[in-house]
DNA sequence: CTTGGAAAGTCAACAAGGCTGACATAAAAT
DNA sequence: ATTTTATGTCAGCCTTGTTGACTTTCCAAG
């Protein structure tokens, strides 16, 4: 792939034009098979991919407050609430009045939230099972490592946050 | 990581829900900031993330037909329509009926598509070319490998043309 | 205690980019 | 001569993003 050499202890890497086109190619058809089993189980719902977003994160971190979810998904209220809107209406999402700052609504999945979670999430962890599982346990670890530094500055912290469970 | 243990000269990977919901979560984070930088640069010219696609793969395999773009980008000819209008009447596309059968048109990028092409990919390829500097020649290889293996069965051709050069 | 600002929500209007369905034309294939 | 393929177009719909304006509730600092 990339071939390398060492100079000075530092290992160098190669990377012609066409090495990076390839991998921007394998990250345009790879997104695609990620998000392909979630939208065909949401269509069935009446959902969409925001939809999807939302549960993910609010099933991650449940509790979390409507403007960390905004911050996390970086999108507007306004968007936001239009499919929180439907999520809390289909009984899906729970909305609690904050204990401490009672401004804040603390965002939680209800059991039928969860149940659609775990449809997702498994389809979901089932095609990245098999793609690890393909690649090889040296690859995973590669796959993670490079993806993590591709993620904007802005956003590392939401990612980390997520990643260490708040 | 992910724990591997050899039996019978096979290894095996011990993978948690957490563990592969790390990786959703990094590649959801990761293909925000792939697209982020040609978001931007889009912006400035009028332009959306539909056109970037199919400037981008004009560009990879030049002469291609609107079927096979069709079946690339994996949208209805009205939806590509919409977008590769606008990229001829702006002069960025060209659009040359078939030598042999009349009723092909191949697509071209014009010197200013190009410019545009360029443009883009430039961005594209320096947040990729520094992940790929930050994770390490080890990592990249990892990277694609676990990429291409989650690339959907009826899509790998489509990848696979690119990547070979048609 | 008042007042300023933060958190949440809502309405309206708009745009991009998906989709379906129907239809038209030119050219190739049968 | 007829059917099929490749392309293009019109019309209309949906989701999901955007701005801008405005309200209510509530915390916190003066």
């Amino acid at each position: 792939m990339a071939e390398t050499s060492t100079q000075g202890g530092e290992t160098l890497l190669f990377l012609t034009d066409e090495q990076l086109r390839k991998g921007i190619e394998a990250m345009f058809f790879a997104y695609r098979g990620f998000t392909a089993d979630p939208d065909r189980i949401l269509d069935q719902h009446g959902y969409g991919r925001a939809h999807h977003r939302a549960i993910h994160f609010i099933n991650r971190q449940p509790g979390l407050t409507v403007t960390t979810l905004l911050a996390v998904l970086g999108v507007t209220k306004q968007s936001l609430n239009r499919v929180l809107r439907t999520l809390i209406e289909d009984g899906l999402v729970e909305n609690r009045v904050g204990r401490r700052d009672k401004r804040e609504r603390h965002l939680y999945l209800t059991p039928t939230g969860e149940a659609l979670e775990r449809e997702l999430s498994g389809a979901q962890r089932e095609r990245m099972r098999s793609a690890y599982r393909a690649a090889g346990p040296q690859a995973v670890a590669g796959f993670r490592q490079v993806l993590e530094a591709m993620i904007d500055p802005d956003m590392r912290r939401h990612y980390q946050m997520m990643k260490d469970g708040s």
